[in-house]
DNA sequence: GCCAACGTTGGC
DNA sequence: GCCAACGTTGGC
């Protein structure tokens, strides 16, 4: 089953790679790195101006939503890919035609509160969400516009 | 550290 | 175009 575009998303990130914190203080930063072809084709092709995207911490302790960042403007070629210096680096992708692409990610809010995957686990309303589905390996995905206000309301009231 | 799930690669 | 082998993701 295709998965639903709604204009919400969520971005995995490692935090010891690149954290919420880390978001805030450069306040916006190329969403670079990803090297799946759906997810580029979401960031290249879907993601928005303006739209909303919760950031999570994957691999880390405590899981969960940490705070919110929106698409800063259009998807751009990723620069790592030319970078051979990069852990990224793709000698196969061609300066013409490159083949990863993403946006600029800006920082929105860090949450009170964050909302832990086991929290989500127990909240009424999140029983589909995509990132606790089984066996999802996408690094960035959609939410839906109710399942992004409930995460919401969570990290700043707790 | 384990391992299920899934994407990619490459031989045929 | 199939599919086995391999590599990676990422929760547990």
């Amino acid at each position: 089953m295709p998965i639903e575009i709604t204009g919400y998303w969520l971005a995995k990130t490692e935090p010891y790679v690149y954290s919420i914190d880390d978001l805030e203080r450069d306040g916006e930063t190329e969403w670079d790195g990803v090297r799946n072809y759906q997810v580029r084709n979401f960031m290249r092709d879907r993601m928005k101006k303006g739209q909303k995207i919760l950031i999570y911490h994957s691999n880390a302790k405590p899981l969960g939503v940490f705070g919110i960042a929106e698409v800063a403007g259009p998807a751009h070629p990723d620069s790592t890919q030319f970078d051979p210096k990069s852990k990224y680096y793709d000698e196969k992708s061609d300066p013409d035609d490159p083949r990863w692409w993403c946006p600029d990610f800006k920082y929105v809010e860090t949450f009170e509160t964050p909302v832990t995957r086991d929290m989500m686990k127990e909240t009424p309303g999140l029983e589909d969400i995509n990132v606790l589905r089984r066996g999802m390996r996408l690094s960035v995905m959609p939410v839906s516009k109710k399942e992004f206000e409930i995460i919401r309301r969570l990290g700043r009231t707790g």
